[in-house]
DNA sequence: TAATATATACTACTATGGTAGAATTTGTCT
DNA sequence: AGACAAATTCTACCATAGTAGTATATATTA
């Protein structure tokens, strides 16, 4: 699992095939073409590097592709990168500089508000054994 | 206020100057030149390209450098990008699919419990008027 | 003031992202 | 089979990140 970045352009092709299983090379041209109005070639050169990253497998017959990475994966790489940037790699960092900053909606609030307890909650399970 | 998106090897130039207020090039240098290893002529481009996309005053003589953008305008920007690239734009999102996803540590979890509750009394006193 | 060191400017080279044209292969229809 | 279309590969071009060598200007010092 070593840190595959991808770029913007790469995640149009990827979201693809993270929202599909598996899919062959040429749909996604065709949805590419329609939705971000990229020519077909250059979907197929990203999907080339893609799987020169190793970031999709291609079976044949058929130039199918799937992801070898999810997308879940590809968040944990780009926020960790972005933490390292601009937070010293820490995530309380994020928070008091960042988070503590915008006004945060009040959806926000409950929905982090819930993520607290949850967490909280397991831990106290943890620590009761 | 022009989205100015800054990589890497500008960070390092901008966080001496962040931290400096007003910076000579040559203090950058050696600076950078010993904590990053990069040749002075490597930290001087860099610093060039930052003058040209506005990122950093020069101010002479002495050419001085002095930020014109702010270490948190910086990161705001950065978080959005990498909210739109990765969690389609939404903050909930980056709460729900990543946030919920790792586990926070009990102090982290109380720094977020300390920035719910600042926003949630802020939201109550507005609403009082 | 000549010699040396330091600061700054100019130029350049490599890698990769971003994009697509041209060429070729494969499939389909008559 | 021949013609046309679709799929795939090859190749390439530009922008920018990343890095630094070479040249020139400026300051320092013997």
């Amino acid at each position: 699992m070593d840190s595959i970045r991808l770029h913007e352009g790469e995640l149009n092709v990827m979201e693809m095939i993270w929202s599909n299983e598996e899919v062959p090379a040429k749909d996604i041209a065709k949805i590419v073409k329609e939705y971000v109005g990229w020519e077909k070639n250059t979907t197929y050169t990203v999907i080339s590097r893609l799987i020169d990253k190793g970031a999709v497998a291609r079976i044949d017959p058929g130039f199918i592709c799937k992801s070898k990475i999810s997308k879940s994966q590809v968040q944990n790489i780009e926020v960790k990168f972005l933490l390292d940037k601009l937070f010293q790699g820490s995530l309380s960092n994020f928070f008091k500089e960042y988070l503590k900053e915008i006004q945060l909606t009040q959806t926000e609030l409950m929905e982090l508000q819930k993520i607290i307890n949850e967490q909280e909650s397991l831990i106290v399970k943890n620590r009761m054994g």
